[in-house]
DNA sequence: CTGAGATAGTGATAAAATTAACAGGTGAGC
DNA sequence: GCTCACCTGTTAATTTTATCACTATCTCAG
């Protein structure tokens, strides 16, 4: 980004739809876009696309718009993909099995290299290609696999020791699927998804459709 | 809320949260608690504590602060918690399974009556309790259940003609978690949870943990 | 019953995010 | 090559969101 200028969260959480985007328009055969079309597919306007992308470079020309693959490119490099992150998930039951399925279809990007959970009946068990272990045994693994990234989806009960684990094993960053707001570490990034908050936002709205 | 005060959508996101710390601390036995303690449990600083809640009525009382379970009870009630939602999901794939496991087991509030897929092997068999039925038939059964909500776990090439049936069938609010912008209803809410998005802006900050 | 201490409510202020406006390149059509 | 509609980068204005600072009120100990 230009001049280490601190950008907002509110900006990161938009690029990633940007990618979806120009991914969709790739896979249709489109050379450039404007963001005034942009605007009308992904329903931000055309003044936030151009000063959103801006933080980061003039990807786009005057008269033309911009080209479909290179920004595609651009945003990879600013999130940083292109290169192959590693993931453990801590808890193998129904929703660490989807995530791990989401994972192993979604992209090469990320590849999960191990499941983890504590019932006997689980370990030892391959699901999507990937071996359940047992959690006893995830400190040793982290620390001989140095995984990037480690998911949690047990129960909440279980999730702030298996969050002290992974940091303490070394991974880059958190995914976190349990209904808590967990203790981390400054340094390593933690993206959250509190499926019941999401939930209970949606309900808001179905009983004050005028808020919408 | 006062004077149909329009409230944003910052505050209504910040609600479930505080309503999963009022839980934590009911089990905890807490009776009391101020907005400074509250801020210290969950980071929002108090101010924005007390904004927040006096948009809707003066829960505290000075001196005092808030009584936990009636800020509790007030807070479900804006929310439109305290009666069943009735829900459907369409895909019963892996994440399919993991939503209405998740759901089965979080609150009576929510209740999943049916599942549907299009795969012969998955249609009639149960699910936490709840039957797979053909794709087919959601329209038929959509009128003549009116259930709630409609959740969306399909791929995402079929996750439009699904919502567009669920709008069809008279659902109230639609949770999406396919990795698309679903073309909805103005008068409809619909949450999305994209992973994909959520996975990228993780990779965002590993990448540039200066910027967390 | 009283007064010190605590704490919510609230209007003002500041900060952040979004949208609007526009100067000035760009390139397609002629 | 000219011209004009197009479209970006960028600055300015506006809107939204968060914080601050202060006042009124309540609690609770004595």
């Amino acid at each position: 980004m230009r001049q280490n200028e601190k950008i907002s969260p509110a900006v990161i959480r938009r690029l990633p739809r940007y990618l979806r985007a120009l991914e969709d328009l790739e896979n249709s055969k489109a050379e450039r876009i404007s963001s005034g079309e942009l605007s009308k597919l992904i329903g931000y306007t055309a003044s936030q696309i151009r000063q959103d992308l801006n933080h980061f470079g003039g990807f786009g020309q005057q008269g033309y718009g911009y080209n479909v693959k290179d920004l595609k490119a651009e945003i990879e490099k600013i999130l940083g993909l292109g290169t192959q992150y590693r993931m453990v998930i801590v808890g193998s039951g129904r929703l660490g099995q989807a995530i791990n399925s989401f994972i192993s279809s979604y992209s090469d990007d990320f590849r999960v290299i191990s499941l983890f959970d504590v019932k006997e009946d689980l370990i030892g068990k391959e699901k999507s290609g990937v071996l359940i272990r047992d959690v006893a045994c995830l400190e040793e693994y982290l620390r001989e696999n140095k995984p990037d990234i480690g998911v949690i989806t047990v129960t909440k009960e279980h999730a702030q020791e298996a969050c002290d684990k992974l940091i303490a094993g070394g991974v880059r960053g958190i995914w976190n699927f349990a209904p808590i707001d967990l203790e981390g570490s400054p340094d390593i990034p933690m993206e959250n998804v509190h499926l019941s908050d999401n939930l209970h936002s949606l309900v808001y709205y179905i009983n004050h459709p005028e808020q919408i």
